[in-house]
This record gives C-alpha cells, structure tokens and sequence, in this order.
DNA sequence: ACCTGAACACCGTTCAAGT
DNA sequence: ACCTGAACACCGTTCAAGT
C-alpha cells in the first residue's frame, strides 16, 4: 500500500516555535520533574515536535536553553523609582522577599545559578540593588559591597532552604520564612 | 590461535578500589574539566578499572557518587575549642576565609551544594556556627539566625564570584578579595 | 524558513559471568 | 569479594532531506 505522507495535520494550525515557548515549557518541566529530567527529547514532546526542530531556535541547543533559564530566573531586578533616603531599607526588603520567593519557585533552576555559564544573568540584578542604594544616600563603596552581600545572601540562603538544612541536635523544623527575615534584618541593618 | 586470558597483571599488584579513592578520583576530575566531564566511564579509567567496578563500592551509583563530593567539600565545622566573647567574630571570620577557600578550590561542586540531594551535609558545619555563637555569648534565637545567615552569604557569594557577576556599567573587574571581607564584616558587625 | 528522520557517539545501569 | 563484558534504554547533536 502506498502511503501519501502528509505534511501532519497538527503543524497547519498550532502556534510555531518561539525562543519564548521554549523556555516556558523548559521551566515547566523543570518545576515540575526536576532538572534531571529535563531533555531535549521531553522538551520536544512537550511541545509537540520533534527535539530536532528547537536546534533551529537555540543553535547552541541544550547549552542555549539553560542559559534561557537562568536570564528568566535570575533577572529579577530592584524597582529604583521614587526610592528616598527614608524608604530604601525597605525596598531592599520588599525585593528580596520577592527574589527569594522567585527562586524557590523554581528551585531546580538554582543548581544552573551558580554555574560559570552566563556571567551576566545576573548583573542587571546586582546593578538595580546599586542603584536603591545610592537614591538612598549610601556611600558608593559600600553601596557596591552592599549589593553584593544582599544578593549573596538571598540566594545562599535560598540553597540552604532548597536543602532544608537543620541545625544539628535540633530536630524540630525550622521556620524559614522567620529564619530569612531575621538575617535579612541581620544584612540591611548593617549597611549605613 | 588460541588466547589465554590472563588475570590482569596490574589488578594483582595494584591497591584495590575503596570508596575514598573513588571520590578523591571524581573530585580531581570535577576540578580539572568540571563536572559535566565526570562519568562513570571516565572515573573507570582514571582508577584504572572498568566503570562498572565502580558499582560494587557504590550501589547507588552516580547518585551516592555526587552525594560523596558534596560531603567531601561541604562539611568544613568552625573549631569551636577556645572561643570566648572577645575572640569569636575572629574565629567566625577566620573560618569564613577558609570556607570560602574550600567553596572556590572545587567550584564544579557548587551546582551540587544547591540541590535538593544529601538534605544533612551542611547541619554539621552549621551546628559548629551555632557552637561557636553561643560560645562567644550570643543568645540561642541570635545564634541560629546567625549561623544560617553566615553560612548563606558565604556560600552565595561564592556563587556571585564564580560567575564574575560584574556591576552593571563598570567594567573594571572587581576586588573580589576585599568585596567578601566588606561583606563579612556587614554580616557578622550586625550580631549582637 | 521551519521541521523531520535516521544516524553517531556517548551516557547510566543491569545482569550474568568470571576469578 | 571484587571485577569484567555485553547489553539495554536513553542521551545531545549532525546532517541530509523534506515542505
């Protein structure tokens, strides 16, 4: 029997591939199944193609994608507009609850976070804490270290969550989001 | 013509496979080409033995391998001997150096300090922070909130140095030396 | 331009077999 | 007890081919 190919019905109608659609559906599996699971085959499936068909989006394939991942994790940055010398503590606060909030969300994307791939991901991030600091009238030298300190230490700890890390004896569950408040009031409260 | 296959002149005289070998092999690996290039088969021929070999001393496989190095890297407790309430911020600090050292030395295990895998290899080291807070005579509730804050700068800001995160705008490299120092002293400053 | 199908070199792991 | 060899199911990626 002879079979006429057909140039499969599905294709006419859905919505093509994008960068985009992609990464979505790469974080949702990620979220979902963790990391490890996330292949170029699954991915492909999950969006109803063949794996072969996203190389025409990512050249750099798998490589490309993660580095998709962590610009749409890690690019979280701090609102510096109408930030005054009386309210910056607490729009560092206000962000890094957000931040911390975001990266637990997708916490199988934290492991690709702290990689040498992509070394800009996060500059934007650490660039937007800068600035908070300096409207808020903090020394640029300190407002450099500051920045850092604060980013380090919400996604440090962010990893200690992921692992859930209890002090040893203790047995007893910790509260994390307590927990991540004192020592953020621990990190903030020292910057002056 | 006739091949009679001798026991493997090496396998006699060689030392035989122990579960510390193993891990000090992968971790050599992971250093000098990262850890996307450790696989079981590489780690066969590295310990000069075939990957399945490998099995015998690590049921669990790749799992309890990776599982190996992050205790391996991850568990270096603060010396809690000696500490009173005029010396512990140096002895927090001094430790801090080291741990950071520790982290940079074998940045490819990073990714793996960040996962959800091996939940206890960090609570010894944070439980000796703890040790040493309350030793110096800092209030229990202070004391826990410390140590993980300690523990979660230090680890994060490896983090932010292994992937060089730059200020946005300046492009002269960063200081990253004395960026941690400035940051250590804002963490720890802020205990009392 | 966008996607497919077959192929290649490599994974982790099992299992029966050797000594 | 300790290691091997073949095999299996699965990877990421290439490349020529289809529309």
């Amino acid at each position: 029997m002879l079979m006429v190919r057909q140039p499969s019905i599905n294709a006419q109608h859905r919505t093509p591939l994008s960068t985009e659609r992609i990464i979505e559906a790469a974080l949702r599996i990620v979220d979902g199944q963790g990391l490890g699971r996330l292949t170029m085959r699954r991915l492909g499936d999950a969006l109803e193609v063949e794996a072969m068909a996203i190389y025409h989006h990512l050249p750099r394939g798998k490589e490309q994608l993660l580095d998709g991942l962590v610009v749409h994790v890690a690019s979280g940055p701090a609102e510096a507009a109408g930030v005054t010398a009386a309210n910056w503590r607490d729009v560092l606060r206000a962000w890094a609850a957000d931040y911390r909030a975001r990266l637990l969300a997708h916490a199988g994307v934290l492991p690709l976070l702290v990689t040498r791939r992509n070394p800009a991901a996060l500059s934007t991030t650490v660039g937007s804490l800068r600035e908070v600091l300096r409207r808020g009238g903090v020394a640029d030298d300190t407002a450099a270290v500051a920045a850092h300190t604060l980013l380090g230490y919400v996604i440090g700890h962010a990893a200690l969550e992921v692992r859930d890390t209890r002090e040893d004896g203790a047995d007893r569950p910790v509260d994390w989001d307590a927990r991540f408040d004192a020592g953020l009031g621990l990190v903030i409260g020292g910057v002056r």
